[in-house]
DNA sequence: ACAATAACGGATTTCAAGGTCTTGTTTTCC
DNA sequence: GGAAAACAAGACCTTGAAATCCGTTATTGT
């Protein structure tokens, strides 16, 4: 239903948000989040196109939020690598239908819509201070701030 | 966000079920419905074996409902096909979550389970039977039954 | 200036969904 | 029984998402 890609930048950004203001470095968002390095390049890179975050390269570079967390909604990160396409004329391409959708795609936008409506009222900062039992992000129990790991000989 | 195959089985079946309880055969369906006839073809083998509907070979035979419109749900025709899949356990494979989702994908499981339900809730009946200025399924205006064209020598 | 760090960009590969085609197999009608 | 109608099944092609690889460019620290 949501590709792997909206999956990939979702992680990413919690895991940003998480981490806010501080910059993380690709290598390091791929391990907390268990994202293929190679794969969240590409995700980061169509992010930063996007708006939705900034780059710095060189020592002590990385990638941060290019807005804060209680202004970042989910949908803007899902619409900004795969939007959600909106059935806005009939899917037949029937030209009697001007504005009005037929009863039954009527139904799927009606479903696409409540997503989009969910996704565009909730923003990372909620989903951080969301009072869930289990975890913050999906990362470790109680890691509030990543586990760092030593990031170095380790992959082995 | 839905599948091309999922739009294809729904207005096969919205078809079928606007026709029963008569018999449609692969060509009729494809070309009232607008769908590639081949492609079509497999996406009628899915559903049968699913259940959705029972095939007739030889003259006279075609393709009907097994089930009364009024007791079949878009969310059995999309499951059948391509099912929407629940997020249960966590998607990066934290053992850390037994049950819980972490908040992120608490939210995207929500998103998916409004979609399941207005799925859940709707009927090809009631689809038909919606009171919608424009069109009963995605034909042609008020044609009830299709237009039933002279099925030959015309796709020149 | 030089080296290390890290993002950037293009080329390539892999794989499954979507779509086509051809050859059976069943059923009905004459 | 034979011909036509229709579904069944598998091989095959195409396309785009997912993922990888490698060389380039920008930035920082020494």
């Amino acid at each position: 239903m949501f590709s792997q890609t909206v999956e990939y930048a979702l992680r990413a950004t919690v895991h940003l948000a998480d981490c806010a203001p501080a910059a993380r470095t690709t290598e390091q968002i791929a391990r907390a989040t268990k994202v293929p390095a190679p794969y969240l390049a590409k995700v980061l890179q169509g992010l930063k196109r996007a708006g939705i975050v900034r780059s710095q390269r060189g020592i002590g570079g990385g990638i941060t939020l290019a807005k804060e967390p209680e202004a970042l909604t989910i949908l803007e990160v899902v619409n900004a690598v795969d939007p959600i396409r909106r059935i806005r004329t009939c899917p037949l391409g029937l030209a009697s239908h001007g504005e009005h959708l037929c009863p039954l795609h009527r139904r799927l936008d009606n479903a696409l819509a409540s997503v989009e409506e969910a996704f565009r009222k909730t923003t990372l900062a909620e989903v951080l201070a969301d009072p869930n039992p289990s975890i913050p992000l999906c990362d470790f129990p109680g890691a509030r701030g990543g586990p760092e790991v030593a990031a170095g000989a380790e992959t082995s």
